[in-house]
DNA sequence: AAAGCGGGGCG
DNA sequence: CGCCCAGCTTT
């Protein structure tokens, strides 16, 4: 049996003021009245790198066109992706489908609770798992994201430089309640929130932080069209090239990059989205 | 440890 | 224009 540490002063003042700000202004988001583990987990994947506003119209949209694991592991991914349009990194539309197909195959149509057992899901890592544990299920796991660094960072780093996230995840777990940890998460990120305006560059101070690179003329945005146009219609690899504005050595390598990544396939000289 | 992956909105 | 967003996967 582990002994559990009382909570000193410190960690009570802190839960005090996060649960305090949340009674006031904490958010009611569509995915926050729901326990349902297929809306949590549809939620949680779109909110990866993803903003809560741009989510919020596109979680209506997909949980109406794709309402239960069944009917998202039978439609076809074209579909799927048809509906994804617009969230970026298509790859977790790809995932979400077949995370559908496995738990109607595997786990009997249920979702399974255990952060364990989701992280052998695709596109489901720890965060996403244990995030999906806590709040379809109420269970008690230790994760953290931006929102919840850039909280624990101003609490209990003041000064410091080069956080590391498992120093993080040592007080996420210390300060965590136990009664009601889904409600204690959500309370941690809109406390995130707010600091993000009231300190910028709070996250900066991580040692795990990555500026990205630029997005025009990238290859991820080519990757983005060409997807956004087989959606549309099969199409040959010279058509894809002059309609990007590319040449035809570059518009390869992207096709054959995608289709080692399960977006697209080539029947005779068109690409296709894949089945 | 670092790079790649989308797309949009905001300063 | 640069920056960042409820991260994951591969190298």
């Amino acid at each position: 049996m582990k002994q559990k540490s009382p909570a000193t002063p410190a960690i009570k003042k802190f839960r005090t003021i996060v649960s305090r700000s949340y009674k006031k202004h904490g958010r009611d988001l569509p995915w926050r009245r729901t326990k349902n583990p297929y809306h949590i987990l549809v939620s949680e994947v779109m909110l990866q790198q993803t903003q809560v506003e741009r989510v919020t119209t596109k979680y209506a949209e997909f949980i109406a066109a794709f309402p239960d694991f069944r009917s998202l592991a039978n439609a076809s991914l074209q579909e799927v992706l048809r509906v994804w349009q617009g969230m970026g990194y298509n790859r977790r539309a790809v995932a979400l489908k077949e995370i559908a197909v496995r738990v109607i195959r595997d786990f009997n149509g249920m979702l399974p609770d255990s952060v364990d057992v989701l992280a052998t899901l695709p596109g489901i890592g720890r965060a996403t798992a244990s995030s999906i544990s806590a709040f379809a299920f109420n269970l008690p796991a230790v994760f953290i994201e931006t929102n919840i660094r850039r909280v624990f960072i101003h609490f209990f780093f003041q000064g410091k430089q080069n956080i590391k996230d498992q120093d993080i995840l040592l007080l996420v777990e210390k300060t965590l309640n136990r009664r009601n940890p889904g409600e204690w998460y959500h309370a941690l990120m809109d406390y995130g929130v707010l600091l993000k305006r009231q300190f910028p560059g709070l996250n900066k101070k991580s040692a795990h932080y990555q500026k990205q690179s630029p997005f025009q003329g990238s290859n991820r945005q080519m990757r983005g069209r060409i997807l956004k146009t087989l959606i549309e219609r099969p199409a040959t690899a010279s058509a894809i090239a002059r309609m990007l504005m590319i040449d035809a050595g570059q518009a390869g390598k992207l096709l054959l990059q995608l289709g080692k990544e399960g977006f697209i396939i080539k029947k005779g000289p068109r690409y296709f989205i894949a089945a």
